[in-house]
DNA sequence: TCGGCTAGGTAGCGACGCCAACTAGCTTGC
DNA sequence: GCAAGCTAGTTGGCGTCGCTACCTAGCCGA
């Protein structure tokens, strides 16, 4: 995948993963880079994830708390709001209609 | 669509829909714009769409050439280039893949 | 002649993902 | 005992690009 291409896609796109996941089961930052890994979207670096953590906890779409590390330094758990999860639902519905829209035009290249 | 977030996913895609859309016909600025909309991306400024074609010519992704218009001022038609072509398809197998990664996550949410 | 539609262009702004660098706790191995 | 190396989080500056706002200009109907 295209590097440069991907990290425009990211664009708000990447919180709206971050709350998806917090949706399933509370999480911390250096847990949710290697979730979303895992889900495909590639390695997200810290200096971008956290970022996106402290923008999504002061606008109240999750909550924050410290959490001793059982082993290694100290975990700083994230679990998603009732505002978020309001968010969350709005905007997947946004996404998948816009993507939607996106792969008409897009579908017809790709069957080539 | 709230459409804070959706200028945030035009990034990345937009130049890409364009591409796509060329590859269909060839086509002018105008008329990409009531295209797009009419593909559900909503509105896209003329502010937004001219600098996004000024970009694919001088990247050699479309060819561009003036043509009279029989009623109003002249068009400015583009078409794709083997070169655009090529873009498109990596990049539209690439963006069916991450979108896919996406929906991974997002799915479950919009099913509740 | 005055809107109003068509058609294209430019300038400055702001959001946000990127890289790079940093602190700091814990474990492992020499 | 101490140097790596992994885990975990934070900060600062940079560049891209969609946005708003504004501008030129041809053509039409009232």
């Amino acid at each position: 995948m295209e590097l440069e291409r991907r990290s425009q896609w990211l664009r708000g796109v990447l919180d709206l993963c971050v709350l998806g996941l917090l949706a399933q089961r509370e999480s911390y930052g250096y847990e949710l880079i290697q979730s979303l890994s895992a889900a495909g979207l590639g390695t997200i670096q810290g200096g971008t994830l956290y970022p996106v953590l402290l923008r999504l906890q002061r606008s109240g779409q999750v909550a924050a708390y410290w959490r001793e590390g059982a082993a290694g330094p100290a975990r700083k758990y994230y679990r998603i709001t009732p505002e978020g999860g309001q968010t969350l639902r709005r905007a997947a519905a946004d996404w998948q209609s816009f993507a939607g829209g996106v792969d008409v035009i897009l579908r017809e290249v790709a069957a080539r």
